[in-house]
DNA sequence: CGGTACGTTGAGTCATATCAACCATAGTGG
DNA sequence: CCACTATGGTTGATATGACTCAACGTACCG
């Protein structure tokens, strides 16, 4: 699983950029970070924690990209979040200090950085910006989820769908042939949408004679955003 | 809204008591917070706050049901939570400085106390104990969304219909007949667990000939949890 | 070349939503 | 005080979205 022919990214040119958590730190507690740190690189299918294990640090995303699901009863995924560059993960259970209650598993090529708990803990208690900048990231994730909530009690599965393109099409964007940055089967969509593998196919196939998106086997075009958001009913 | 015919709580006595965020304030804290507070009357049906609002301060529960719901697109309510005595709802608006993103509506009689934006914010600021702590507060809620997702997302009507009122057990406890200590309408109840008011009627009776539930109006007695827990099929 | 995982399609079923009618209760105003 | 209205609760009939099951196609991989 840990391999080193990729060169291990320093904190300063990685999270740096995208996320404003780690801009709060200081040079040395940068240094600490750099020095304790853990480059690991995974495939796709590899898992970096599981549901119902003890976490002792989290992972700071480099390159690729993860999904982050709950087993639901029956044994189906349920995904909660994609992680991509500049995204944290299994924060949460490091916190909290509870065991891990989602799963982690690599979409595509991943590289991150694992960062053993007592450094996050340590500066989340002495360093008030990045505990408030730490904050505001579960604020939101908190937020998307309660939106999430409402979303699947109260839409039907088309209008799900619809808006999950237009999730993926933001969060990830497009190639330059316009196809999402992002290679999902279609179970993993239904485990998103929360629906029945069969369910996706189908309206897939309804989405592309109606215009709204191109197929190339797990490649998928968003040709009309105005209309999937008007058959997702979208608010605002 | 507001009337003066309660005596307005001291912190010392109130969320001190239930939640461990305002055990981590110094003496020179909390007169600051009794100082500042805003102690407020209001019956049911009453909003406290709206969706789509600004907000400048948050709420601390003493005594009393809120349910907190978003509106969804067809404006159907969907309950995300409900806040009883000890807990503070409308934070998270103020640590984002964003506009309300859900409604708060009292069920029961309610008594709060307001405290500003600023008073919040420069705790979370300044007391490392107080943001640590509201931060857990944060995840748990976190988690919790997380698994209403997935059982949304898989269960049935029927099982998640079960689920809500072994948490609404859990949450709220009994009176001295057995009776839940919180009473909703079947159209909140519906509102809860994503669906239609029919529907809730429909499997309430079914619960009740199967005798897990005794029914007297508004009131529901949890006769069986064992059975309903199995009905719902909670994990673990 | 066989195996495994993924994708697709069709047919049948079922849970749940929807629509409609009706009852009970409580509050309101004339 | 009573008709009136609004709100919530209940039940039945009907419609349908979505799931399940099953068969088959496809592509890649060792």
């Amino acid at each position: 699983m840990k391999q080193s022919d990729a060169p291990i990214p320093l904190c300063e040119s990685c999270s740096f950029e995208s996320s404003s958590l780690f801009k709060t730190l200081t040079k040395d507690e940068i240094d600490i970070v750099n020095y304790e740190k853990d480059f690991r690189q995974y495939k796709r299918g590899d898992v970096l924690y599981q549901e119902g294990n003890r976490i002792n640090g989290f992972f700071c995303v480099n390159k690729g990209i993860i999904k982050v699901f709950k087993t639901g009863f029956d044994g189906k995924e349920q995904i909660i979040r994609f992680a991509k560059r500049g995204d944290i993960i299994a924060y949460r259970s490091v916190i909290t200090n509870e065991l891990a209650c989602t799963t982690a598993e690599v979409i595509e090529e991943t590289h991150v950085c694992f960062i053993p708990s007592d450094i996050l803990l340590k500066l989340v208690k002495t360093n008030p910006s990045f505990s408030f900048e730490l904050m505001l990231l579960t604020c939101h994730e908190l937020e998307e989820a309660n939106s999430y909530i409402t979303d699947i009690a109260q839409k039907t599965v088309r209008e799900r769908l619809a808006e999950v393109l237009i999730h993926l099409y933001d969060e990830f964007g497009t190639d330059e042939n316009g196809f999402l940055n992002i290679s999902l089967t279609r179970e993993e969509l239904a485990n998103i949408v929360g629906t029945a593998t069969e369910s996706v196919i189908r309206l897939l196939s309804e989405f592309k004679s109606d215009k709204y998106i191109e197929l190339q086997g797990r490649k998928i075009k968003v040709k009309d955003t105005r209309g999937l958001e008007k058959l997702s009913n979208i608010l605002g």
